[in-house]
Order: structure tokens, then C-alpha cells, then sequence
DNA sequence: CTTCACACCTGGCCGC
DNA sequence: TGCGGCCAGGTGTGAA
């Protein structure tokens, strides 16, 4: 589900939600969802206070003052909600009740997400690629691409950029008008240079409407993002192309669908 | 190094 | 209505 605009707008409310609070209990309803030792786990967050929340590509981090720190990563359905809807009882998967009386609930229908401690928060999320959100970042990285592998197929790949998806992938390539399967080595300097610009456009925009709701993904707030309303490829296959009216093609990259236009998005190699 | 199948899970949708 | 097959914002593993 949830990509780096949609744990970002997560992370922005969970701030307003949960720092300053003390957590009183945990309660593990599907013990899987914590990797690790479970009792540990609910141990060393009992009287854990959040001092501050962290996003680092797709993760969320939670730490206190003397240096607890732990993460949550929502894979495809999960979502961390303040007041649970009706239909989402069934899938919860953790609860925290804090002090003041008020809770957050991860609820997982697929059961992929995943929750762990760490030493700390320098230690944690180790083998991440940097941030997509400058452009100086970005230009560094494509320039430093030497491998033949597929361009959507890098920019998925986490250990090279952090946070982009599936969804982001197809709409910044839509928005640079690149082929996803080109090499990434082959891209021209003007290609870097705009996909680089492309980018983080592409997620600040998405930020900015609280991320795409296809499914599952809701805030902690339980609100919808509206980025759905702005896409120009993701989702829309057989579609005609905003820009050039050619329909929308979709293709397995990755083992992942990808979607494009063959006309704005032209194969250069 | 890279690709690919498969695993982890549940539910929605489509065709028959 | 029921059933099978396919699909899904992600990631980790092991085989080829």
C-alpha cells in the first residue's frame, strides 16, 4: 500500500497525534507482526514516552528520550489509526493504549506489515538507498547508475532510493517520458537531469494531497489521500493518455504491472 | 549480477 | 449463489 508520500503524511499526523504521549500497553493480537522477541518488544515499550516520529523511506520511526526506538513498516494494507472503523476490528494487529486514555491500532488485513526494535535509531533501517525528495540527490545517484537492469526496476529497488513504489515509479517515468524498460545506465543526460526534477515533483504533489487511497490506505486520522485524482498512468491501462490520447499500456516489470504510455514514453534504447 | 518463482496473507472482482 | 482464477501501494529468499 503505502509508499513515501502516503508513510509521510502518516508520520505528519502521528506527530500531532502521539508525541508527548506514554504508552501504557501494548497488545500483540497478531504476534507475527512484531519481528523479534515478542516480550521484549512489549516490554521495552511499556512506559515508553514518544519524544519524536521519524519517516525513512518507508518506515515509520518512533523514539523517546533515552533512546528507545522502534519501526513500523505497512507493507501492502497496513494503516495505524486513531479510532477504528467498524470493518477494521477484525483486522487489528496491535493496539497501544497510552496514558491519557487514547490509542493507536495498527490494523493489517494482509498480515505483511512489520513492526521491530532497534539499538537505535542510527542502527536501524540498515542498506537503504538516500531520500528521492532533493534533486541534487537524485542527479547524483542516476549519474552513478552503471547497471543494464530496467530504470522502473531500479527506482523500485530500496537499497538505491528509498521509498519509491510502485505507483511513483510509473508516474514520475510518465512525467519524464521514459520508457520503463530502458537500461538505467542508457539514460541520457537530459533524461537524468529530468527525472531528477521529476521526481520529487511527483511525490511533494502527492504529499501535498495526503498520498493515493486505491484501496486500503487511510491516515491515522482515518482520512483518504486524493492523489487518486491526479494520476496519469498508475491504474489506468486501456485508458487514453492525458497528454496524447494513445491508450495506456501495462506491462510486468519486476513482477510488478507497470503502466505507460508507448507514445510520451518512447523506448531510446 | 540478475531474473524469476514463490512465500507471506486476505479480500475484491470477474467470468462461468 | 457459488467457485475458481486473477489481482493488489511490499519485501525477503533461494534457485537458475
Amino acid at each position: 500500500m503505502p509508499e513515501l508520500p502516503e508513510v509521510e503524511t502518516i508520520v505528519r499526523e502521528l506527530r500531532r497525534h502521539i508525541v508527548g504521549k506514554t504508552i501504557a500497553a501494548v497488545r500483540l493480537f497478531w504476534p507475527r507482526s512484531v519481528e523479534g522477541s515478542q516480550s521484549e518488544f512489549c516490554r521495552r515499550l511499556r512506559g515508553m514516552t514518544v519524544a519524536a516520529v521519524f519517516r525513512r523511506g518507508k518506515y515509520i520511526g518512533l523514539e523517546s528520550a533515552d533512546g528507545t526506538f522502534f519501526t513500523i513498516h505497512l507493507r501492502m494494507t497496513g494503516k495505524l489509526v486513531q479510532e477504528m472503523a467498524a470493518q477494521d476490528r477484525k483486522h487489528l494487529r496491535v493496539r497501544f493504549n497510552f496514558l491519557d486514555g487514547t490509542a493507536l491500532h495498527f490494523v493489517d488485513t494482509r498480515k505483511f506489515g512489520r513492526l521491530r526494535l532497534w539499538p537505535s535509531r542510527e542502527q536501524s533501517c540498515p542498506g537503504l538507498g538516500p531520500e528521492p525528495l532533493r534533486q541534487a540527490t537524485l542527479l547524483a545517484v542516476l549519474r552513478a547508475l552503471s547497471t543494464t537492469r530496467a530504470i522502473k526496476t531500479v527506482l523500485l529497488d530500496q537499497t538505491i532510493l528509498a521509498g519509491i513504489g510502485n505507483i511513483y515509479a510509473d508516474e514520475a517515468l510518465f512525467a519524464t517520458g521514459i520508457h520503463p524498460l530502458t537500461p538505467a545506465a542508457a539514460l541520457n543526460h537530459g533524461q537524468q537531469k529530468r527525472l531528477a526534477r521529476s521526481l520529487p515533483l511527483v511525490l511533494r504533489l502527492a504529499i501535498g494531497r495526503r498520498g493515493t487511497t486505491l484501496r486500503d490506505y487511510r491516515t491515522v486520522e482515518d482520512r483518504s489521500g486524493e492523489n487518486q485524482e491526479h494520476l496519469f498512468v498508475y491504474g489506468r491501462s486501456g485508458q487514453p493518455c492525458l497528454t496524447c490520447g494513445t491508450a495506456i499500456e501495462k506491462m510486468r516489470i519486476a513482477g510488478r504491472s507497470s503502466h505507460f504510455c508507448p507514445r510520451c514514453q518512447k523506448k531510446t534504447v
